[in-house]
RNA sequence: GGCCCUCUAGCUCAAAGGCAGAGCAGUGGACUUUUAAUCCAAUGGUUCAGGGUUCGAAUCCCUGGGGGGCCA
């Protein structure tokens, strides 16, 4: 699972924005100006005069010093938030609607149908409904407000629950003059409320609830995204990604696909047999992959512990002791860059089957993402970046020599030796550094000739065994080893091999991996003694697989940047430095 | 790490050296079947931060920050 990359970029810039724009000292003067100057107003509209003459004062400087809602990310500092004008107006609606004696954040919520239940229910009673007639039975609805419509003494709004939306039809004369008051003066687009009433069809034909009463659940201080245009700006998309799902359904789709694909690959592994286990993320030692960990540290212990880079090395032990199929589903760590296909922390499916060679889990890779691709779209195709793709089993399978060798016509096998395999891959057109090492040459070609055009689910077989420090040699040819790698849509989505169960010849690959990490190859994996003293009690024969599931949600819900497929991608932190003594201070 | 792009009202975007604007949202008003409702009115800005050039800077230059892209 090479994933060849510089290591992170190191900024020196630790002061925060905070602090550059001033507001500590613009806080302390307006808490001192302002706010013992605010003459304490009650809601209405007759206060607006007053009230508006007395805002102009200090206005400015309240606008002026709030924090903007896109500044405001994960872990902002300070514990108190000056209010922006309209989180301000809406802020006095609830208190208004405390000053009328109800709780704009009660504790209990009633709600009978969901919209798609209340769509369902009068799918099947409109037919028997007698002409110009309406459903009888009250329901009552709960969810979001979305968008409202007034028009004189009727409103029409729109509320969202979880599955779906509904129309709400309110009218004075049925709601009473207090309550439509309410949800005309002090309800707001983002509110959550519940609606009781019945159900119709309107004269332009959407089924609607005849609202008979309608009630706050919880009152919103923040606006939601434009409506018709949404949440664009990418970083507040991914800063507050609970903006960017109430804006737009396509990301709540893309997120619902996600957690279809985990439950598809989960349910089959399930249907044959397969153990789910979990392992460890904080490790004394990292391994199963090349790549650089993230470092931290137990106080109580008072030692260094790795986060997991892979899974490998701890499920291959659940074989040692006799588990025949394991799997696991987790957070992976790899301290590197970020870009659109690589994100810091990932989700990673391993599984392992006894008795299984590379050849099986071939199989069994391109059953389970045909069945995950069923899950989500009912056939074995989708569309990815315009390029309908065919699942189908069963995949065409290409050595990587031969890969290599016809795309761009160099045999790396003719050039063991690094000087000359990077003068015919220069010769071939290829854009290599000199410095690479051998292995990351043979990388490099296959990134630049081959894995383009790797639309089609393909796997590519044999690799040099080099570039493999875990997967077992092929018996007739132990250059290379048995390992694939499946190739979709112009990416790899995982990696597997025939796993090496040679303890001798694992410890002999582990101090192979030494002498790179002391030459500098800072992804080289550090020797697991543990690990080989597992592999000496006896591993049966076994196949093992890595998916990477973001890459598979990628594909599946069209998006080409790995963060629209994390919900909270990481991301530099805004506002005041982390508390230090969370990892400094020794306990 | 290098190069390019970007940051303007709560949101979406204008303003190409000359008074910082519009739509949506919000506020006040009209309107009893609308659905991007419509109409009237009044609002809303430290143009990411700091420095410079200039009579004059959102705009040009420098430094720094966030984000995105390409490359490494």
């Amino acid at each position: 699972m090479a994933r060849s990359r510089s290591g992170p970029t190191s900024r020196s810039g630790t002061k925060t924005a905070w602090k550059r724009r001033g507001c500590w000292s613009a806080r302390r003067r307006r808490r001192r100006l302002a706010a013992p100057s605010q003459p304490s107003r009650r809601w209405g509209a007759r206060c607006w005069g007053a009230a508006r003459a007395t805002r102009r004062r200090w206005k400015p400087r309240l606008a002026r010093w709030c924090i903007p809602s896109s500044k405001l990310g994960n872990g902002s500092a300070g514990g108190s938030m000056e209010l922006s004008e309209l989180q301000e107006v809406r802020r006095k609606k609830a208190e208004a609607l405390r000053e009328a004696g109800v709780e704009p954040y009660p504790a209990r919520a009633r709600r009978t149908h969901t919209t798609a239940e209340a769509r369902a229910r009068f799918a099947d009673v409109e037919p028997s409904l007698p002409e110009g007639t309406e459903d009888a039975e009250p329901i009552e609805l709960a969810g979001r407000l979305v968008s409202r419509r007034h028009q004189g003494k009727t409103i029409f709004a729109n509320l969202r629950d979880g599955e779906g939306e509904l129309q709400l039809y309110l009218r004075r004369d049925a709601l009473g003059d207090t309550t439509f008051e309410e949800f005309l003066k002090l309800y707001d687009l983002g509110d959550f409320v519940q609606a009781r009433g019945t159900l119709f069809r309107t004269r332009m034909g959407e089924v609607s609830l005849r609202v008979s009463d309608v009630s706050i659940l919880a009152k919103a201080l923040n606006a939601p995204p434009e409506k018709w245009h949404g949440l664009q700006d990418v970083e507040t998309r991914y800063r507050q990604r609970y903006a960017d799902l109430i804006a737009s359904g396509d990301v709540r789709r893309v997120f619902r696909i996600r957690s279809t694909i985990i439950s598809a690959m989960r349910r089959f592994l399930d249907e044959r047999g397969y153990l789910e286990v979990e392992t460890p993320t904080l490790q004394p030692l990292y391994g199963g992959a090349a790549a650089r960990p993230f470092t931290t540290h137990h106080n109580a212990l008072d030692q260094t512990f790795y986060l997991r880079i892979a899974d490998e090395l701890y499920l291959k032990r659940l074989l040692v002791g006799g588990y025949e199929r394991v799997y696991e589903i987790t957070k992976d760590f790899r301290n590197e860059g970020i870009d659109r296909n690589h994100s810091p922390e990932f989700t990673m499916l391993e599984f392992y089957e006894a008795y299984a060679d590379y050849l099986k889990m071939m199989e069994a890779v391109e059953q389970m993402i045909a069945a995950v691709t069923v899950a989500v779209y009912g056939e074995p195709r989708f569309v990815y970046q315009g390029q309908e793709i065919d699942v189908s089993p069963p995949w065409p399978r290409i050595s990587l020599r031969q890969a290599i060798r016809e795309a761009s016509g160099v045999d790396y096998q003719q050039h063991p030796d690094r000087e000359g395999l990077l003068a015919a891959a220069r010769a071939a057109g290829a854009d290599v550094d000199s410095d690479l090492v051998w292995p990351r040459i043979v990388d490099e070609l296959l990134k630049q000739f081959v894995r383009p055009y790797l639309i089609q689910p393909t796997f590519l077989i044999d690799y040099p065994v080099a570039l493999s420090p875990l997967a077992k040699r092929k018996p007739e040819d132990p250059t290379h080893v048995e390992r694939f790698q499946p190739y979709v849509g112009g990416g790899e989505i995982g990696n597997a091999f025939t796993e090496l169960n040679d303890p001798i010849d694992q410890l002999a690959r582990f101090v192979e991996q030494q002498r790179d990490r002391e030459a500098g190859d800072l992804e080289a994996m550090p020797i697991d003694l543990d690990y080989v003293n597992a592999l000496m009690y006896g591993m049966p024969p076994t196949g093992g697989v890595g998916i990477g599931v973001d890459r598979v949600v990628m594909l599946l819900t069209d998006q080409p940047s790995i963060r629209d497929v994390i919900l909270f991608p990481a991301m530099r932190a805004l506002t005041a430095e982390a508390p230090r003594d969370a990892i400094e201070t020794p306990v």
